[in-house]
This record gives C-alpha cells, structure tokens and sequence, in this order.
DNA sequence: GTTCCCCTGCGG
DNA sequence: CCGCAGGGGAAC
C-alpha cells in the first residue's frame, strides 16, 4: 500500500499523537519477522522512553528517543498506523462483526502503544507482515537506512541521470529501486512515467539527460499532489484517522489497463515489468 | 539483473 | 480453484 505520500500523511497525522508522549507499556504479536527487533527486546527498550521527534525518510518512519535511541517502522504493503478508537471497515477483519470494543485490535495489531497520558494508544496493524519495526541503539547506524538514495521528493534530473548510466535494467525497475531515489513505489513510478511520456521498459542507459529531467519533475509533482490528497486508497490504506485518501481517482494509468488514455484515447497496457504490474500508454510513451 | 519468497485476503 | 495486491531482501 504505501508509498512516499502515504507514510508522508501518516507522518503527518500521527505525529501529534507521538511526538513529545511516553510510553507506559507496549504489547505486541508474537515473534515473526515483521520484528527486526524480538518483541521482548522492544518492550525493554521502549517503556519509560518519550518520542522526541517523528521523520520520514523514503517510505521509512524514524523517531528518535530521549535516550538517543531510535525506533523505525516501515508499513510493507499493508501497514496501518492509527490511533485507537478510530473506525474505519479497513481497520477490521470482516467476519468479526461488532462483538469486540477495539475491533481495529485484532491479531494483525503488531504493535500496541500505550502511552503516559489520557490521549488515545497507537497501534500498528499489518496483515501481511511485509512491514517492519526495528529498534537502534544511540549511535547505531542503520544499515537500512544507509542504503537509501535521495528522497523522491529531493531528487534532482542530474543525479538520476547519473545514475541510470550503463545500467541495463528497466526505467521502471530503476525508479523503484530505493537506493537510487528513495520513496517511489508501483504507482507512483507508473504515473510519472507517463507523464513523462517514457516507457517503462526502456532500458535505463537509454534515458536522455531531458528525460531524467521529466521524470524527477513529474515524480515530486505527482508526489506533492497526492500528499496533498492524502495518498491513495486501493484496498487497505487509511490515514491515521481513518480516512481515506483521493489520489486514487487522479490516477491516469496505474490501474486502468485496458481503458482508454485521458490523453489520447489509446487503450492503457498493463504489462510485467520486474514482476510488477506496470501500466502505460504506447501512444504518449516512447 | 532476475527470480523467488516472505504473508493474508479478496475477487473472478 | 486461481491470480493478484501501494514492498523489499536474499539467493541464484
């Protein structure tokens, strides 16, 4: 599910609920791998602890502790980040029904935080497990984090261009490729190729230096746009709150295989590229 | 650079 | 039953 604009809106929305609170307990699921940190550890390391900031880097959460320390959280495909109490039919397995007062806490809820104050606990709630959490030590360097390129919504023309030297893979594989711009995911990637009117097959050592230029541009304008809209919701993302972002519906070709393109009419392809599904136009891309 | 795999749930 | 899904890391 979330890409740059979704952890950017959880960010957003979860930070008054984060930043400056401390924590009282945490309870979580048992060890699996969504916990890069073993769960026991987590609770250690984490009770008595204040939240001192809450950033963002590529589709990473980080906060920083009052002892240094930090706690990151990545949501994979189906991580929701929330504050107790909140409704939304994404937030709930469907079969419960309404027997149960938090219905949002349910086996999948990987993570409880129960902070120091009257304000409502934080949850982290995934299905799939494709997300993680992963506590650092002051000083520690993360090993994840040090593999990031630049932020998508940082990066410039010239340095994907750069970048795209000499390398045989698909544009669209190179966009999705973390270390190289970090925070574009499946859709995203699709949109602004299209917008670029680049193909997403196209090797990238192909890429001229103007096109690199389009698809930076098109990316952090895509990018800031569905911020603005509050991400996109496809099947599981909800903000914070619980509402749902628009960007979804400003989708050209992400998801419309099949139709016709807004700008030309021709019908959107949806194709394999790096065993994801891509969708773009064979009129506009070249 | 490509393929496989980690999971669960939904829709055809 | 099957294929598919906003991610990403490890193994070939």
């Amino acid at each position: 599910m979330p890409e740059l604009p979704e952890v950017e809106v959880v960010r957003r929305r979860i930070a008054p609920l984060w930043v400056g609170r401390k924590v009282r307990a945490v309870a979580t699921t048992p060890t699996s791998y969504f916990f890069l940190t073993p769960p026991a550890t987590l609770q250690r390391r984490l009770v008595g602890r204040t939240f001192q900031s809450l950033e963002r880097r590529g589709k990473y959460l980080v906060s920083t502790l009052d002892d240094e320390s930090r706690l990151l959280l990545h949501l994979g495909m189906t991580g929701q980040l929330f504050a107790a109490g909140v409704e939304s039919p994404r937030l709930r397995r469907r079969y419960l029904g309404s027997s149960c007062d938090d219905q949002a806490a349910d086996e999948h809820t990987h993570l409880k935080i129960d902070f120091d104050d009257e304000l409502p606990d934080v949850f982290f709630r995934d299905v799939r497990k494709f997300g993680k959490v992963q506590w650092l030590g002051a000083g520690d360097e993360s090993e994840r984090l040090a593999k990031l390129g630049t932020d998508a919504l940082d990066a410039t023309g010239d340095e994907l261009f750069r970048a795209s030297r000499r390398r045989k893979v698909a544009v669209k594989s190179l966009l999705l490729d973390q270390s190289v711009i970090a925070g574009a995911g499946n859709i995203y990637a699709d949109e602004a190729l299209f917008r670029a009117g680049v193909r997403p097959r196209r090797r990238a050592s192909t890429l001229r230096q103007r096109e690199c230029q389009a698809l930076t541009a098109a990316l952090r304008d895509i990018l800031t746009r569905a911020i603005e809209m509050g991400g996109s919701t496809i099947s599981d993302y909800v903000a914070p709150d619980g509402s749902e972002g628009e960007f979804q519906n400003e989708c050209r070709v992400y998801g419309r295989g099949g139709k016709p393109c807004v700008e030309c009419g021709a019908l959107i392809r949806r194709i394999v590229v790096g065993q994801r599904s891509t969708h773009y136009c064979s009129a506009c891309q070249r």
